[in-house]
DNA sequence: TATGAATGAGAATTCATTCAT
DNA sequence: GATGAATGAATTCTCATTCAT
């Protein structure tokens, strides 16, 4: 990205990462543009040379964040071990991982889901989910069909099936484990890949 | 419920079906109090009678529906079949049926969880949900533990985790299911599930 | 007028006069309505309880100003004189009298043309304005059409015409009066009515 | 002007003609300078350097378009007729030329109006106006003053009354034609300067 | 001299909540 | 108990103007 690079992309970048933050603390509602300005360092009134309206700069802020998620997916996927099931634990763990990471900002993602729900541009918060989702579903129907093929996995399992479940716990087991600080995210996934992996085996 | 038959009740009922509808069409924030007074067939201020601000009504919704659907669960619970996997089955149909049921009323979901991470209520909407999910859980690895029991499952198997994980699937794949039309809900949770239950057996 | 006596039609009348007022010394774009609420002895958001926007209060302002104006002019034309000449002169009269009247708010009048050609409600200015002209050209040329078939005036002149004129030149007379200190609206208006009164006669 | 030679003036008037034609179509507060400055081709900076304000340049345009006209008004005049009445009626015909030829921009008449009541600029822009309609004023009463003395015109009439009257006749007509399509501007200052012609007889 | 990125004062409008009736 | 008129705090967004480059 050599645009990374110029002066107005670095700004807008300040920007997005500053109003995550604020939108992460406060809600989508509770922030307030002149405060995100503030931290950000700049007047009010710039914001709107970068972003359109408050809702186009939460949308921006959730396009960044799907990026810098997937990108992470994508090199985990690139280097990943031998056999199918050693790649879904490794998959596994970049979402373990990432939650871990980001645990402070959680919210944000529930924020983004009620945007999808609710906001003006709810369309566009759909349409980019739903593409999302499916990149997802791709990576792991993809390891799934593969360990099919060489024979590690039943041919009869569905592997879309399988690929929208396993995406879907990640999700909902980062939920469980936001809401509630005992809940030990690594150990439960392990513990239900593992019973997964079985089922999956020929 | 005897309370339900009092006038003061069915209005706080009324209300709270109301109010449902309107935060599922708008969104927390785009629902607006005179609305629902409205099409609830009343004041705006007798609203403030039954609830002390929008927000507690908003809790009220939630938990009005986290009742009705608990219910619903605790009933076909209650009404099971022989084997534990059967019984695993069924709870999961239950979940399809209720997400069917509920489906153009998915977006208030969403809005529960936007309220758990930015409300002013949000300690009682997370707590709220704590609580819920734990009896979820709890339903479905007394299912578990009692086929390890009956020798149906592995001894191995973590239940809790399998729980956890089962219960957040069920969530999640609701939320995919609502992105997008094509998504068989039906048929992608039986096929993981089938694996799952594999993935059980000894 | 019943409704007059009614509270929320003494309210929005109340909301009405302070708003004229207020616009008349600063522009449409000047006002602020929180000045109007204040001065109006009530709350900012009250007055959008009587008025959706500024727009169409001021809209309203120039209805009511409207209507004030022509009812004085229909009174006059019901009590009037004998010849069509004396009406003629006693019509002039009533718009001398009435832009003396209301001299210090003639800057309105100005606005209200401006609101005409570039307010988002210009249309319903414009055609507002179009009936009030014609109205005011109904009331001159009926008199003219009079005073032809009296025989009073010539049956060549076109009393469309003139009407449109005459209704034109007391419009442009009170600018020019309201530009000028000096100038003497009744004076030169009478000696110009006594030109035209000639030109009509046979 | 050997002015209009040097690249300021050039260019300054590049800017003045592109205000007057968005001032036209949004009116003085919907005119954007960004725009104005686009639509030049030069930068919104630039324009600050040429015009103090935007009211500043608002002015400039009025000061601009008055002279426009006036300067037509001046050639006609100096090339007319024989008789007053012959002057009178070529003067009514600049009027009407003048006006069908910036019928579209005639919107910025009424925001100078406004202007006049309400900017921050007002005393400037009456003060421009009357000094506008003194000279008009003067044109037409020394047209009828000639034409007394010439014995063509009664000489009981007040030639500064006629004037000051016929000048608004003017003005008013095109205000009455701007806002109905069908108003027959030529048709209707002709019967109507008829009779006050046949007025002004002796 | 020309530019346009940055600024922040400023204002309309919304709507949850109150409380007199 | 029920109501809805009144309220004003709160916030987004606009845009004329500045000034470093």
């Amino acid at each position: 990205m050599a645009q990374l690079r110029t002066k107005k992309w670095q700004k807008r970048y300040i920007i997005i990462e500053t109003a995550a933050s604020v939108f992460s603390q406060r809600g989508f509602h509770g922030a307030v543009i002149a405060e995100i300005a503030k931290l950000a360092g700049i007047g009010k009134g710039t914001i709107y040379e970068y972003f359109p309206s408050k809702e186009e700069l939460f949308f921006s802020v959730f396009e960044w964040m799907n990026n810098e998620m997937e990108e992470k997916a994508l090199v985990s996927i690139a280097t990943l071990g031998e056999t199918a099931a050693e790649r879904l634990r490794i998959l596994n763990d970049v979402f373990v991982d990432a939650f871990t990471g980001i645990r402070d900002m959680y919210g944000l993602t529930l924020e983004f889901w009620s945007a999808a729900a609710a906001s003006p541009l709810r369309e566009r918060f759909r349409e980019t989910f739903r593409h999302t989702y499916a990149g997802y579903r791709r990576m792991v129907s993809d390891i799934i069909r593969d360990g099919i093929t060489r024979g590690e996995f039943k041919h009869t399992v569905e592997p879309s099936a399988v690929a929208a479940a396993l995406v879907g716990t990640w999700d909902a087991l980062g939920l469980q484990a936001w809401l509630d600080a005992d809940f030990d995210l690594r150990d439960i996934s392990h513990g239900f890949l593992d019973v997964v992996i079985r089922g999956l085996r020929p």
